[in-house]
DNA sequence: TAGGCCATCTGGTCCT
DNA sequence: AGGACCAGATGGCCTA
């Protein structure tokens, strides 16, 4: 299958060295010279350089254009769409090191429908989780005192304008170990302080291989049983951070906006 | 060897 | 007109 992890195939090629390649059908996936050629000459037959109003599209070009030209354009668009999907497939990657599964040159990569569909099935939880969690958060303050919502630890993570209650960290952690167990209607007790270390990633997520502890990208360091692994602290980096719109993550959002 | 996954090329369509 | 996006086709690599 894929082996991408560490494999000699890479997801995206120099684009320059492709460019190298279109006369030197190198061990590459595709005989370059060869299609182009083959493609180029076809091209040029039925629609590259063609005049004929019949013929749509870009290559309604003027009369006039010599085989190397054609070429040269082809090779232009092809370039552009070797770095489109180029970018897209950085951007499968980011999308593989912000999912909660084994990363490591030991591990296979994810294919792409299976990133999509974890990254969807993991959304859905975070946001059950995040729905489970504010609702225990309303249960126990009542109303909803959000000050309550955040860590001691606030202060070195941004959250400085919420001055934490005393019993805050503690509430804290156990409602997040209760969100991040598989939500039930349990009542608050039932969420009482479960160990950081036992945070898990849903393993209904993942069927193979087994899971680590969550790694939620290189900006999550503090995860497992360091400081605040809460909702809220975990933020992603700028770098890392990917656009969520989900309602959980947007409410969430709403919420610390209340709080100001 | 079949099947899965992937990169690439290509032509068409839509948008700016 | 040019670029972005898309889907189909093709062929290579890898695994069961």
């Amino acid at each position: 299958m894929n082996s991408d992890s560490g494999s000699s195939r890479s997801s995206s090629p120099d684009v320059d060295d492709m460019y190298a390649r279109k006369s030197s059908s190198s061990s590459g996936q595709t005989d370059f010279a060869k299609m182009s050629s083959e493609h180029l000459s076809r091209g040029a037959g039925a629609g590259l350089g063609r005049t004929s109003p019949d013929v749509g599209g870009k290559y309604k070009l003027k009369k006039q254009v010599t085989e190397e030209e054609i070429q040269q354009l082809r090779l232009k668009i092809n370039g552009r769409e070797r770095k489109r999907m180029h970018d897209l497939n950085l951007a499968m990657d980011g999308l593989r090191e912000v999912m909660p599964y084994a990363h490591g040159p030991s591990v296979r990569k994810l294919s792409k429908i299976a990133t999509l569909l974890l990254a969807r099935n993991y959304i859905l939880m975070l946001t059950s989780s995040l729905d489970e969690m504010k609702r225990l958060v309303g249960e126990i303050y009542g109303g909803g005192h959000h000050a309550a919502f955040h860590c001691g630890a606030a202060a070195s993570h941004g959250h400085a304008a919420h001055a934490p209650l005393p019993a805050a960290p503690a509430v804290h952690h156990a409602l997040l170990g209760g969100a991040l167990a598989p939500p039930t209607a349990s009542s608050a007790l039932s969420v009482a302080l479960p160990a950081l270390g036992s945070i898990r990633a849903p393993q209904s997520l993942m069927k193979t291989p087994p899971t680590p502890p969550l790694q939620i990208g290189t900006g999550f360091q503090h995860w497992a049983g360091l400081p605040c692994p809460c909702a809220i602290c975990q933020v992603p980096p700028p770098a890392a951070h990917v656009p969520i719109t989900s309602t959980g993550l947007t409410r969430l959002s709403a919420d610390k906006e209340a709080m100001k």
